[in-house]
DNA sequence: CGCGGCGATACCGCACGGGTATCGATGCAG
DNA sequence: CTGCATCGATACCCGTGCGGTATCGCCGCG
């Protein structure tokens, strides 16, 4: 199969819609009919059902479009992977290290200087990213190693490290009633008046609805809470990073959050194998 | 980049030899030489050092071998899976099981007689192969899941169900002197005189030095035990499946045999979810 | 019933992949 | 040192196939 029909056929398959799709692959419309049914003949299956004014996915089509992207990523990270060991010669990074806003900063810090005292270490780059975007950044090669933290992130596929697991607290604005107590439950900061938990985005960047602020990193997160229009629960390594305007109480009964190293299990080089270790032996 | 690039640079990189390459592609050299120097172009990096008497591969080259295999597996899986999807309609197989021949046999025959009995279950196609082939088929699409074993096979990269643990005995000659003893160790068997421990195969086919047989399957090795003409540490479940001319004992210091049902991580479809949900029911 | 939206079909031109012939470099035998 | 064999690169030609424009056929809707 050719990467550029699995390419058209998955634009189509996202937009439903034949010009669409066209429009976003820079193409025009009848070129992309004709890759399609091309791709269809050669696989010997339909793909889409077209009923002239709605299009679908048959059962065929939805596996070639979960199994085409993975191969589609894999595609990417290939070229990424190589145009960066290419240009790794001069200073330039030769590993890309991705991990959440916010999240696992003395860690990474750590991890950093760990890192660099060792002999002939690779320049690494930082990528700092939002929330759920790690796996596919690590997929798709624009990164090569991730901190990643379960269970929030999915580290289905991936090799991994475990390096830290804490426990997580309460961030509630300084002076706050509940601040006063030694320890919290999860259903005492569920549905405190005026203080809803904020909402997270989708994989889609859509957010579900519900209560509560939109926020799309910590810096955000923080600033309601010091606001007075939020609270969060997080792990409790959070606060070292917290002005005077925050408190946090810790919270028995939530999941222990477990901070892994996590690499693409096929693509363990020499630059992400050093990462690898420095990251085990902190 | 194109696929079909890839896959010539893929063989070139393997054969290191461009007039090789263009044979098992079935094409003509200097199409090859022009296709391999034009990904170079389009990479902006060097892949292969050629000297006009030998060629090698250069670090970027060696990024781009081991990304761009993962990425052709997963193109190919993508094809393969579609293809047997549609396939699946009428009464074809609709999803393949992979198990190392002479391997948990009874666990296999449990798994496909549970799954069979849940309601509108698929149909199975079971796949047996040799040590260290099967993660190959998953990623190439051959085969959608898996029983491995650790820790003998490599399950990085796969989504795992662990279904049994099991110690393992040393497979001798009935009536050899050993046979009295109660339990073994390692070291016990691990040079009999005229009992050598056999030869697996590597991943490329070939089989390392040493003394020992060279074997392929359990079959071939039973019945070289069977001659007296080797022994093996196996897991303990080949008990049920030797004639009366072999004995087991157990060996005290072996490493403890974990089964797993193992699927690519993407992929876990409604067929193979099925299957998943009822071997962990076992 | 006419219009508008959408995918399919028809047809054309050119870029690119593949083929053959040949060159240039290099290691090797005599 | 020279002729030869090996191997990748280059030159040139041809046909396929991809992409473009124009248009059709189908269907829902006002």
């Amino acid at each position: 199969m050719e990467a550029r029909e699995l390419q058209y056929f998955v634009a189509v398959a996202e937009e439903l819609h034949f010009g669409r799709a066209a429009q976003r692959l820079g193409i025009a419309q009848p070129p992309l009919s004709r890759a399609i049914s091309q791709l269809e003949r050669r696989l010997g299956a339909p793909l889409l059902e077209r009923t002239s004014r709605a299009v679908s996915l048959t059962e065929a089509g939805a596996v070639l479009l979960r199994e085409g992207r993975a191969a589609l990523d894999a595609l990417a990270a290939a070229e990424r992977r190589t145009r960066r060991t290419a240009l790794a010669a001069d200073g330039r990074p030769a590993v890309v290290l991705v991990s959440k806003a916010g999240a696992s900063r003395e860690l990474l810090a750590k991890l950093l200087d760990a890192h660099a005292a060792e002999p002939d270490a690779a320049v690494v780059e930082v990528l700092l990213c939002g929330p759920g975007e790690q796996e596919r950044l690590l997929r798709d090669g624009r990164a090569d190693v991730g901190l990643l933290h379960r269970p929030f992130d999915d580290t289905a596929g991936f090799d991994t490290e475990e390096l830290l697991s804490e426990g997580q607290v309460a961030v509630l604005p300084a002076g706050h009633p509940l601040t006063a107590r030694p320890h919290l439950r999860l259903v005492d900061v569920a549905d405190l008046p005026g203080l809803p938990l904020p909402r997270w985005p989708d994989l889609d960047g859509t957010y579900p609805d519900g209560p509560g602020p939109q926020v799309r990193d910590n810096v955000q997160l923080l600033q309601l809470i010091a606001l007075g229009r939020a609270c969060a629960v997080l792990p409790e390594s959070v606060r070292g990073h917290l002005g005077e305007d925050l408190a946090t109480v810790p919270i028995v009964d939530a999941a222990r959050v477990t901070t892994v190293i996590a690499w693409p299990p096929h693509s363990r080089s020499r630059a992400v194998a050093g990462l690898v270790r420095a990251a085990t032996r902190l």
